[in-house]
DNA sequence: TACTGGTGCGCG
DNA sequence: AAAGCGCGCACCAGTA
């Protein structure tokens, strides 16, 4: 392998394929000109892949990068970029600024990607075992070779390849930090989550059964319900319960039961929420899903239409606050911690180029901007009136106080209520860098149809409007917490470079559980939508802050230029995720 | 026994 | 009973 004759010229991307064992590789241009093919076994790609990105850092271009690159992190390899092709097939194949004569735009095999849960342990490359791939996505150099082409001819022939380029490389950088997101976990603090069930749930039972609390807030909603039998897991039974002692909700849910007065509401909403603790995040979630102090959940970047990443397994996204006390830097190590303040209504200030809204946003919370403007009275009718112009709320207080932002800010608000009138045109809207909301179902179709021809019932018309609202509602929204999502990748990006221009520590300082590559650096833990928790070794924290926040006004520039709008974050240092 | 749909609740 | 977007997961009930 390494005695083969090194190309004369330094390829600009590597194309990797597969054929069984091996691994085929095709180094390209810049222009995409091949430069020369080379054939690498499985069990060396690692050592070639290494070598590689310290020669020529290349853009390695691949079909699916938990495919490639958890193998490559396992073997203690780490790149700097790629080029994701299922993930940038799924954006070009839907983005209104490719022409639809575009190849991509055709059915092929690379639309068939749709993820499945990753295998527990980390795949090899020798694995023959495929069931874990996307069904169906073309591995073999060829096809990836003729995609990369049609992805390449579909950008340049786009409307704006500038966006577009930019989209699909942050895409690809998330796909490649997803990765290493798992594979470097977050630390977890197994004793400090088990004392806090213990505190909240009571004892664990030996034999299985229910904890102390959670049986004790049991017996108490039996004893109000006056059946010691009373079923409380299913919720038509309860209902029947409910009912039976005159409690006369329409259902079981919290907000709803809170507002009846009966002794069994306390205990009731008790044991629901000890009961969801324990099924959600209790010790079979713990036994699960941590091992050797890391919590790995499985990310999936562009896993949501509007390009935010989703989960699968672990519930990675829906970390209870009461669970933050047990993320826990290791020893030595901090965490730091950031979240954007109002990250949507920045986005969409930019967006709309509304320097009112931006002026608002400057240097503080935006919703005390938008009491200091005059706008509303309080900052929680900010941010109700916020939600529901970006939500589409129309009644209650919400849709009440929606009315006096379009006034003070016309440019953002005529943003978001044009996206809505385009949804319920039937239309399709993007993202401020290019990716498109997917076109109404036919179902939607025919019913907007039906209901304008003159023998439509009353229904169909009532149904009809009620989707086109629903629709609407959906691409207002879509705009901004899709341009949030490219906002937040473009963050995660920045940061995650300026993060490897740290120094590295030395093996005293190290943290082996974050796996071979990033024991001795600082390195992402989590992300969740707006927020980054790092894991650093202790005396690089403050750099490690200040890189946080430089990255997200890099980020801000990146996608805004000059606009004066800035992305004010809250950052701090600690050794747990605990938030204020 | 395996599935699907409804409910409820955690997160942004 | 959440009003108003986007998710994932556990649990139950009904069906195949």
């Amino acid at each position: 392998m390494t005695s083969t004759p090194v190309s004369p010229r330094a390829p600009a991307w590597i194309v990797l394929g597969r054929a069984g064992e091996r691994v085929d590789a095709a180094l390209l241009d810049a222009d995409g000109s091949e430069l020369e093919r080379r054939r690498v076994e499985a069990s060396a790609l690692c050592s070639w892949a290494a070598e590689s990105e310290a020669r020529w850092s290349p853009r390695w271009v691949w079909n699916d990068a938990p495919r490639w690159y958890a193998a490559l992190l396992a073997g203690g390899v780490r790149i700097g970029r790629c080029h994701d092709l299922r993930l940038a097939h799924a954006i070009l194949r839907d983005s209104a600024l490719v022409p639809e004569s575009t190849g991509v735009r055709q059915a092929m095999a690379w639309d068939a990607a749709p993820h499945e849960a990753a295998p527990a342990t980390a795949p090899t490359l020798f694995d023959l075992d495929e069931s874990h791939q996307p069904a169906g996505l073309p591995s073999d150099l060829e096809e990836a070779l003729a995609e990369f082409a049609r992805q390449r001819e579909a950008i340049a022939t786009s409307l704006d390849a500038g966006r577009l380029r930019l989209l699909i490389a942050a895409e690809s950088a998330g796909a490649l930090i997803a990765e290493e997101l798992r594979a470097a976990g977050v630390p977890w603090d197994v004793a400090e989550h088990d004392r806090i069930l213990v505190e909240i749930l009571g004892e664990r039972p030996p034999g299985g059964g229910q904890p102390a609390r959670l049986a004790a807030a049991a017996s108490r909603v039996r004893e109000a319900l006056g059946d010691p039998s009373a079923s409380l897991d299913s919720q038509p039974k309860l209902l029947r319960s409910l009912h039976r002692v005159g409690v006369l909700v329409e259902s079981t849910s919290r907000w709803e039961l809170a507002e009846q007065k009966h002794p069994v509401v306390e205990p009731l909403i008790e044991y629901k929420k000890l009961s969801r603790l324990l099924s959600a995040n209790g010790w079979a979630w713990l036994d699960e899903w941590v091992d050797d102090g890391r919590f790995r959940p499985v990310y999936v970047p562009g896993g949501v239409v509007t390009g935010r990443w989703a989960s699968s397994g672990g519930g990675a996204l829906q970390l209870p606050r009461q669970l933050r006390e047990a993320v826990r830097a290791d020893p030595g190590w901090m965490l730091v911690v950031a979240d954007v303040a109002q990250l949507e209504p920045r986005v969409l200030a930019a967006m709309a180029s509304d320097t009112a809204l931006a002026e608002a946003a400057r240097g503080r919370d935006l919703y005390a901007g938008v009491v200091d403007s005059g706008a509303v009275a309080t900052r929680q009718e900010a941010k109700i009136a916020m939600l529901g112009a970006m939500y589409g709320a129309t009644t209650g207080e919400s849709g009440r106080l929606v009315p006096r932002l379009r006034r003070a800010y016309p440019r953002a608000m005529g943003l978001v209520d044009e996206a809505a009138r385009k949804g319920e045109d039937g239309g399709v809207v993007s993202t401020w860098l290019g990716r498109t909301s997917p076109p109404p179902s036919e179902e939607w179709s025919s019913a907007q149809s039906r209901a304008t021809e003159a023998e439509a019932s009353g229904a169909e018309e009532t149904r009809a409007k009620r989707w086109a609202r629903d629709r609407g509602r959906f691409t207002r929204n879509f705009v901004v917490q899709g341009t949030a999502a490219e906002w937040a990748l473009a963050w995660l990006a920045d940061l995650r470079g300026r993060l490897e221009a740290l120094p590295p520590v030395g093996v005293e300082h190290s943290a082996p559980r974050s796996g071979p590559v990033f024991a001795a650096r600082p390195h992402l833990a989590f992300f969740l939508h707006d927020e980054v928790i790092v894991h650093t070794p202790a005396s690089l924290a403050d750099q490690v802050a200040d890189a946080v926040t430089d990255a997200a006004a890099a980020a801000g520039r990146l996608l805004f230029g000059d606009f004066p709008l800035d992305f004010l974050l809250d950052v701090r240092i600690s050794d747990t995720a605990l938030k204020a």
